[in-house]
DNA sequence: ATTGTAAGAAACGCAACCGTTCCTTATGGT
DNA sequence: ACCATAAGGAACGGTTGCGTTTCTTACAAT
C-alpha cells in the first residue's frame, strides 16, 4: 500500500538490527531504574518489539542483561604509549572517564553497584580486570624508561586510578579534566615517584 | 485473655519503638533492593505493621527513605587524636570501613550509587562531607605537628581514603583490616609526606 | 474507670508486569 | 514467485504494588 521506507512506521527488523534495538533499551532501562526494576515489558516497548521476541532469545533477564554488556560496551584495544607517563596517565584516565560517564558507562555502573550480587560479580569480571591490566602494563613500561619507581608499580596503585575516577562521578556527578588532571598530578605521579 | 507479654505474638506498638521497627525495615529493604524497586507494602510486612502506618506520617516514599537514613546512620563523634599520623588514619578508615560494611552502609550506597538522582544527591550530601571534614581535621593537625607535608593536605587527598575505601567494597565486597592498612601505607603516607 | 488516639488488619479499584500463547504478515533465502 | 521463518502485536490469567478507606481494639493519658 504505502511506500515501504515510510518515515513514522519502523519496517519489520531481524538479526543485529532487532537485537541491537533490544540491547540498546536493556541499557537505557539499566541506567534509568537500574537492574532489580527493569521490566521486560518496558524493554520491549522501549526497542518497539513484542516481548515475545525477547522470551524468544533469553531465558531469563540476566542473560538478556549481560548479553547486553557483553555487546554494548567496548573493548579497549591498544594501549597508549607517548613515551611519557603523564601523558599515558591522562591518555587512559580520560578513556575510562569518557566511558563511565557515557549513558553505557552508567548502566554497567547501575549492574556493578546495584544490590543483585551474581549480576555485580559477573559485570565486574568482565569491566575491572582489564583496566586494571592496562594501567599496569602502562607503569610497568614507565618503570622500564626509568620514569617512575619499579617498586610502586603495585596491585593497589593500578587501582588507584579507576576507582578514583568512579568516586568523582559518584561525588559530582560529572568526570571533568580538570579533575583527571588533579587525581594524575596530585595523587598518582607522586605515589609513583615516591 | 492471655497475658500481655506472650511471647510469639507482638504487642501493639507506639511511638518510637513502632518508628524504630518501620526505619530498620527500609533499611533493609533498601539493601536487598534498592530504593527503585523498594515497595511500601513490603517495608510495612517487615515492620509488622500495616501500610497506613507509613502512608500517615510520610508523604512519599522517598521522604519515608530520608527519614531512615537520618535516623539510623550514625552520627560520628569524637575525631581520634593518637599524636600520630598513621595511627589515626588507620582508626577513621576503619570507622569508616565498618560503617560502608554494615547492614546500614550497604543500604546507604544503594542510595548513593543508585539510579534516582534526586535521593542519591541528598544521602551524599548527608554522609560525604561530616566524612571529608573529619580527615582534613585530622591532616591540619599531623602538618601542624610537622608530621606531614602542609601542601599535601588537600581535598582531594582528604576524599582519597574513602573513595579507595568504597571502591575495595565493590571491587571485592568486604574491607579487610589487610586494605586498610594497605591504603595507609601505599597511598596514603607517601603522599602525605611526598 | 473512662476516653481519645492511632495501631493493625482487611479490602477497595486500579495499574504494571509476569511468562505464555496465538495469530498475522513482513522479510530473506531459494 | 514461493515459502519457511520469525517479528510484531494482542490477549491470556495471575501476582504484586499502589494509595485510600473502613473498622476494631490496644494503649496511654487523665
Amino acid at each position: 500500500m504505502t511506500a515501504a521506507t515510510e518515515p513514522g512506521r519502523a519496517t519489520r527488523r531481524r538479526g543485529d538490527a532487532l537485537l541491537d534495538a533490544i540491547y540498546a533499551a536493556v541499557m537505557e532501562e539499566l541506567a534509568e531504574v537500574g537492574y532489580p526494576a527493569l521490566s521486560i515489558e518496558r524493554v520491549a516497548e522501549r526497542a518497539r518489539t513484542g516481548k515475545a521476541s525477547i522470551y524468544r532469545r533469553w531465558p531469563t533477564r540476566l542473560d538478556l542483561v549481560l548479553g547486553a554488556i557483553d555487546h554494548v560496551m567496548p573493548r579497549l584495544d591498544d594501549v597508549p604509549d607517548t613515551g611519557n607517563i603523564r601523558d599515558d596517565l591522562l591518555l587512559v584516565l580520560r578513556r575510562i572517564g569518557a566511558v563511565m560517564g557515557s549513558r553505557n558507562g552508567i548502566a554497567a555502573r547501575a549492574c556493578v553497584d546495584g544490590t543483585d550480587d551474581e549480576l555485580a560479580r559477573a559485570v565486574r569480571e568482565r569491566l575491572i580486570p582489564p583496566r586494571k591490566e592496562m594501567m599496569l602494563a602502562l607503569l610497568h613500561r614507565a618503570a622500564g624508561r626509568g620514569e617512575i619507581n619499579a617498586d610502586a608499580v603495585t596491585q593497589r596503585i593500578a587501582e588507584t586510578g579507576p576507582m578514583l575516577l568512579h568516586g568523582e562521578l559518584l561525588q559530582r556527578g560529572v568526570i571533568t579534566d580538570a579533575a583527571i588532571s588533579e587525581i594524575v598530578d596530585e595523587v598518582l605521579l607522586p605515589l609513583l615517584r615516591a
